[in-house]
DNA sequence: TTGAAAGCGCTAACAC
DNA sequence: GTGTTAGCGCTTTCAA
């Protein structure tokens, strides 16, 4: 025999289809009879809704999409992660889209997702093409931008400043006296280009920019890479003595052709990551890096679609990132109150 | 307006809707110029499918199910991949559920992703609960284990041996020279608990099981915990000269502990970790480990429930696993006839 | 090769 | 608080 329907429940329950509908969905607005009724005769048959008629009916779905630029990327693991905790135990499922860092491919998979209307929209980033916003503005729905802050988001942003962070992190950097600080970034996507952004400008301020301190590729990141791009570097920069890495894979990639080389690691080259994942805080030496708020982030995302009366949150948030200090970049063993002092003689230039 | 359906389709190319339906899912099976014809109103409509109604007409979905135990362990993020690649440019979407490494809750949202029916289930590991057989029984739907083998697979099972990894990366250990053998584990879940297996019956069948030379915990598995564990083990094991750890966090964390505590890798402490997820064949020293075939097992389960005729597939896929060798587990400068008449010598006892 | 009719299981809107 | 009616947009079945 097939799957028990609404009828069928109703049959069971003495009471219409309609009326299990409401009980199901409302709990609160029927009879406590009702109810008890309703919840009987549903495991008694052992009911599950159909999502598709429900949503057919009700023409919106109870999905939440949520596209990412990269599954196998770990920091987008940590933001699903956020989102999947937020949505637990709520009716939205997640409807996750790999956009392989193309926004015309987000395009595409965003139109098969957006019929009939999903919940609500997560989207990396703000460069969306004109076609998706278009979209996103006829669906209506609420959207969330993650990992980014702008002035003009579609609904709602949520993320920190990718040049402040790569900014601060290169000024530790000069702080810790590094004098030839060079970069190295993979998968430049316009956040890492931020990054670079907030890097150059940190030692332009102080006149230190070298012409090859900037060795950067698209490919996907990975330790291994590290390891080839600071090569790479150090051949173009021969005077570097610091690396502002773009996450913390090819700083983990520098940290070991350092060893390899038998350069000495926080003195003769400093290294510096992005994104905190973890391996850096327990590595020897451990690495500095930009503790970015991934989870939060996506947390926040799915809290804001979950809520009935989204509107009370502010339409941007920064929720900042955090430059976690540790032995690879402690050169001089300064301690906060030289460190501070180094600093405001600095900024008095 | 609202959006576009296959009745206005129909009316834009002077057909019927049913014209168009046919025209756009069996392209093969209608007049060119018919074609033709739906393709322009489709485009020129930028008519989108509405999938909940053609799921409740057909009442079968195009979602493929695939329940993994944790969206934060990099294993699974590897093999889904390789099911999106076996998806990509097919009808099918993915619909990902997160069990946390639960049977129960597998059962629960397995529950609900399975009304109406999915067009395939992608499931990890052999322990469903009784009441997830019964529900897939009913369901008819295919389904595809991964990750483990066994000799009676709901209808197809993908995977490797465990137990025989652990039990051919330990037997290496012992061939390398080293006499006092232990084993770290994390999130012991049933396949570590048969690599915990292989390890033990290696070492039994040479009397080298020394009495504490276990060392587990449910926690899930980082590179911290590693340290830590570590750091356990050689307490109650002190003569300890080896570690085959349950997976490449693991043996990460035990390197740099080694690395701390001044023990030279390979010459005082041999590692091997499990799943060979990049790291370990670019860190100082590089690290054996078993290569699991994590990609292809997505990539094949996918391309399995992807096929209108599956039953070509064997039932029970053992893809097998590779150690790799690499400098963490090299006591002494074998070559490999070394490595082979030591062990031809062992295997004669 | 194409079309007409019926219905998938649910919910919105309105009645009682 | 509960029921009736009328679809949601598509596919199935059968007919032409």
């Amino acid at each position: 025999m097939s799957k028990p329907t609404l009828v069928d429940v109703g049959r069971e329950a003495g009471v219409s289809a309609i009326t299990v509908s409401r009980a199901l969905r409302s709990p609160e607005k029927v009879s406590d009879s009702l109810r008890a009724k309703v919840d009987n005769a549903v495991r008694k048959l052992g009911y599950v809704p159909n999502q598709s008629a429900s949503t057919l009916a009700a023409s919106k779905t109870n999905s939440i999409v949520v596209m990412i630029p990269s599954t196998s990327n770990n920091v987008f693991s940590d933001v699903l992660r956020g989102i999947d905790e937020a949505l637990k135990g709520s009716r939205f499922t997640l409807q996750i889209g790999n956009t392989g860092y193309d926004p015309l491919e987000e395009e595409r998979l965003l139109r098969s997702f957006l019929n009939p209307a999903p919940a609500g929209v997560i989207l990396a980033g703000i460069e969306q093409t004109d076609a998706t916003k278009q979209m996103l503005q006829a669906v209506g729905g609420p959207v969330v931008q993650i990992m980014d802050v702008c002035s003009n988001p579609i609904d709602w942003i949520i993320g920190f400043s990718h040049e402040q962070a790569a900014r601060t992190a290169t000024e530790h950097l000069i702080t810790a006296g590094y004098q030839n600080i060079g970069f190295i970034g993979a998968q430049m996507d316009p956040r890492s280009q931020q990054r670079l952004t907030g890097f150059k400008s940190a030692l332009q301020a102080k006149d230190m920019l070298h012409q090859d301190a900037v060795a950067v590729t698209n490919r996907p990141s990975d330790v291994g890479l590290g390891s080839a791009m600071f090569s790479r570097l150090v051949g173009n920069f021969p005077d570097c003595d610091a690396v502002f890495c773009n996450n913390d894979d090819l700083a983990l990639g520098v940290l070991f052709e350092c060893q390899r080389r038998g350069l000495s690691v926080p003195d003769q080259i400093g290294i510096c990551g992005f994104n905190d994942l973890g391996i850096t805080s327990q590595s020897v030496p451990t690495v500095t890096s930009v503790t970015t708020p991934l989870k939060e982030i996506g947390r926040l995302a799915g809290e804001i679609l979950t809520k009935d009366r989204p509107v009370s949150y502010q339409p941007v948030v920064d929720l900042g990132s955090i430059l976690a200090i540790r032995d690879s970049t402690r050169r001089y063993q300064f301690d906060n109150q030289d460190i501070n002092r180094r600093l405001s003689k600095l900024r008095a230039n």
